[in-house]
DNA sequence: GAGTGTTAGATGGTCTGACCATTAAACTAG
DNA sequence: CTAGTTTAATGGTCAGACCATCTAACACTC
């Protein structure tokens, strides 16, 4: 019996994605060049002007092509680093959902911090202590870098997430932290610099930190509930 | 001197991919639904086919809509699928990891519960009342089929979820859903049919509820976290 | 000659209508 | 009731037309 592999039908508009993306990419289409009008190109490529334009649409939804009505079509100069990550630009243009996705982390921070309390072991809680002792330590080196910073406290929580014992809450956190870094950047790291706020987040880390190496769920689940009413009572002040 | 901004030209196929962008988000088209005909909903937006289809275009290659060839097309799952896929594969290599992620889901759905009581609208009561309705329905009809029963729980659930108004807890929710459903079936059915958890089960949801209904997120979250215990009791019992 | 308004072609944006290819549902024969 | 067949639904593609906008060449005024 022989396998067959299912049958590739590939749309033109793909195909045509395809080797225009192939074109950019090999420098055959060079930054700010500018394409051959869509009819012309519609019959080089002997396919018709729809099932061309949708080709054009999807490249650039990527960034890589961009069309000005009267103008022509120009292959963009910023060279599309990477594949552009779908639920990023998702965030960008509707940004009410990482208001969302940030409740959502906070609320999930919540429930690690309580199963930490009651579940660390010695060797979590060393862990725990080593990332809390770094994130003070950015506290007070007054490193203005924003991203070490977040990295810092990402590090610290992610310890805490790990010593609730709960696989799958590590790996949902970690998908959050990851979607989070790459989506919002530096745009709600301000919050968290803001002068006064620096002050209350640490006393809040504070807390966690300590209801956890006490084993004290309860208290936990109310810093972290603290926590999280600050930050979004924040979040709202910055939001408009 | 008055100051111009730049004359808004958006194409139509934009303005097409933002509004069906903006339903994706907001639950009006939820994962896995089918959209209406290519031709059907050309007429309703009021654009022709091949605009439309250039906005289709756009969204599949953004991973939010999936077409195919004589079926149909689909909404994909957006914050599921890239944070819960590895989940997939962690549960099928260490099958013990399914109680974490009952745990999780339990936790989550408190969190649901809360900010469905703090949140809901009347028709999102409307609708929880039904989904409650149809699983007393189902309690009552002494239905032994479990799965019509875990159908019934689900939609319940899935109804205070989407209650809650925060997208991304409906993604991750509704991934976690499914991948019970997939993973596990009737293995874990049997706890909720165990005769005198039955009735148990069935006061707690009533809990649940009722603290939606009366808008009381402190009560709801005291009825999701009862729940919540006595699941994990129930599981440790029958784990070994 | 420099600047300005006008005009004509080029080019992207949109629409209509048609036909093909594939899928899924309805139907029929056994 | 099952299996194969037919048919309608639906996405994929095409052709041609018209509109909206930009670019550039041209003409006009000073």
């Amino acid at each position: 019996m022989v396998e067959f592999s299912a049958v590739k039908v590939e749309r033109v508009s793909d195909s045509i994605v395809n080797q225009i993306e192939k074109m950019i990419l090999d420098g055959s289409l060079k930054p700010g060049e500018k394409l051959p009008p869509e009819r012309a190109l519609a019959e080089q490529l002997d396919v018709s002007r729809p099932s061309l334009r949708e080709a054009l649409m999807i490249l650039e939804s990527r960034g890589l092509l961009q069309s000005r009505r009267g103008g022509g079509t120009f292959v963009c100069d910023i060279i599309g680093p990477t594949i552009i990550e779908p639920l990023v630009h998702l965030m960008k243009s509707h940004p009410e959902t990482i208001f969302d996705v940030l409740e959502l982390r906070q609320a999930l921070a919540a429930v690690a911090a309580v199963h930490a309390a009651e579940r660390a072991t010695d060797s979590d809680k060393e862990k725990i202590k080593q990332r809390f002792d770094e994130l003070i330590a950015v506290f007070e080196s007054g490193d203005t870098n924003s991203s070490t910073e977040a990295e810092a406290h990402t590090e610290f929580h992610l310890a805490i997430v790990e010593a609730s014992h709960n696989v799958a809450l590590v790996h949902i956190m970690r998908g959050l932290f990851n979607l989070l870094r790459v989506s919002i950047k530096h745009n709600l790291e301000s919050i968290q610099e803001e002068p006064e706020s620096h002050d209350i987040i640490r006393a809040r880390h504070l807390d966690i930190y300590t209801a956890i190496m006490n084993s004290d769920p309860e208290m936990a689940r109310e810093a972290s509930n603290r926590h999280l009413i600050y930050i979004q009572k924040t979040m709202r002040q910055h939001q408009k």
